[in-house]
DNA sequence: CATGAATGAGAGTTCATTCAT
DNA sequence: TATGAATGAACTCTCATTCAT
């Protein structure tokens, strides 16, 4: 398969770095084209605007996070070492793409309505995903009784202020290590 | 008292509104000086530019949430009642202005530089704050033993994620709930 | 030969005309667009700022000059009629364009540092030409002996002057004879 | 006399410096302002606008030349000196005055109107002080047979040229000697 | 006599988008 | 399939000028 050549999947590498580094904004349909090698017209062939280029880009980060986080997910064994893979693949996912920032974390997606639907989907996702997890801890009765969708949204907050890292200057290993503060504490909470 | 004549806190004000509800990539200076019933240029005599203009609403903003704050934990008596202050004192902040969505939220915050420092100041507020709640905690012998910075930091963390809630489509009613229940679990993890 | 629509060339064209009669700062890019027929934007397509198209007119102007002056000597014999195709040269070239006034002679030159380099080399081609006419004169022994580097500075200084007959209101003919006057009082004083 | 308290004077001075400095165009009435401590609403209190600023500073900068010149010129005994003196105290003036750069150099000038009538009186007076030199010359038997009025007019263009020093990066030491090379050969061609 | 406040009218520049080829 | 050329619309920022005080 000659997959470097498609040149659909081509731009949106490109644009895939350039919106994690620059942001929406300030990323420019030329920066874009100059970074795939291609003329600034040509993006049009592919995509109808860049708004559908950025929905693209958001788009396959989703679905890589997704995916990571499901394989993670599978290796484990206890409802525990789930949570905690859980949250450990959405660090490293969102730690290792492009330089600490990846387009999904951007809040500009706030201002930008044609993004939300995915958005959203991908946040019902998450919570079923966390909520399926609990369930089968309280079926296995690792759990304390509790109600599977109150505490999944709880977490499910809780582990999105992760995604900001910046904010204050801290190593990803000390970010891990906060997560399993943070876990453990929880699991003092709801364990049995 | 001609108080609400004061130039530069009406351009502040207006653009507060305007930066919250469209971010600030989309709204320009001409919308600011609409929104004020001034002249473009007018605002030039008060902000050198529109980074100051966005600069000033950022740190007052910084400002009014810290003094919700820490009245609201004042008002607490306990540690458990003060860090759930802490928790919904900032929700409702963040959720009463401007449409439910503050600048201060922005995630531009991060391509915008200019910004950082403010940004780093009050998250090292925030830190210490939670900090001095727990150590307070611990020295009248309400938690287990625990070490407070790395507690704090997972709180800090947890709690940043609420400041997402149009994530999914939840009610300030609910998220408040939500908020309560994660501190019930993490309570539960932490109470002697 | 469609060597008219080469829309670089025709920007250049419409500016000097532009800068020749309005002068850099009070010519916009609008009037150039507009004189060319072209939408402002257009413009950044070939150039990357104001002043590129100004370099541009600039060096076209110095090289149009140079060939003016070549040419003209070349076909003078005696180093006499040498030095006068030379000042009548210059003078008929920067007469003819755009109503008498080029860009070339723009003081802004002074204040606008990014085309210093331009001006430098081209006074230097001048020193360079007027010593070469006086070299030969010398050589020929057509003059008393004489320094060429001085001589030709103290001409080139004075042939400068005639750039700004607009100081006076004086016909281009009475300049012509103004420089003959003046030529014929130097040749009386270096001729043997 | 208070002489420095008279605030129009004050003005003109400050924007002397700037003008010389900056050219019309680039200079502000902020920046005028500013240099003379004043709010800059007071400079309309004496000038109806920056254009009369501008024409009040060439004016002054004109006088100022005039009386250099006189005063030089008066000193010398011999016609041959006298155009000396005339010759160095215009190179001697331009050259003091702001870091070599005289708002009466600018070449701007052409492209203000409103200032071609004073620009033309002084290069009159100029003219006509040449021709009385020269006039004085021949009655006193100094020179060969000459028409004073165009010999004055090819000298006041030669002389133009020396305003110009800048295009080369020359001293103005070696512009005098430059001068002297100049006004030696023409004496040669004039002189008896 | 002096000025702080305010602004209208642009300026240069950028950029997503279109279209003929 | 791909793009060079072209542009309209908008943006931030500047500045001479006015005017109430």
């Amino acid at each position: 398969m000659p997959q470097e050549a498609q040149p659909r999947q081509l731009i949106v590498e490109a644009a895939q770095e350039l919106f994690a580094r620059f942001g929406l904004a300030k990323t420019t349909m030329a920066d874009i084209a100059r970074a795939c090698g291609k003329g600034k017209s040509s993006l049009y062939y592919y995509f109808a605007s860049k708004e559908q280029v950025f929905t693209a880009v958001i788009d396959q980060e989703m679905s890589g996070l997704k995916n990571s986080i499901a394989r993670a997910v599978a290796k484990a064994d206890t409802p525990r070492k789930k949570l905690r893979a859980f949250a450990m693949a959405r660090l490293i996912y969102l730690g290792q793409k492009a330089d600490h920032y990846t387009a999904i974390k951007e809040e500009h997606l706030r201002h930008y309505g044609f993004i939300e639907g995915l958005i959203r989907e991908y946040s019902h996702w998450e919570l079923q995903f966390i909520q399926g997890i609990l369930q089968d801890g309280l079926e296995q009765n690792h759990f304390r009784p509790l109600d599977p969708p109150k505490v999944a949204r709880a977490l499910f907050f809780a582990l999105k202020g992760f995604e900001y890292p910046w904010i204050t200057s801290i190593s990803q290993r000390e970010m891990k290590r906060t997560v399993d503060v943070l876990l453990e504490v929880i699991f003092q909470g709801i364990a049995r």
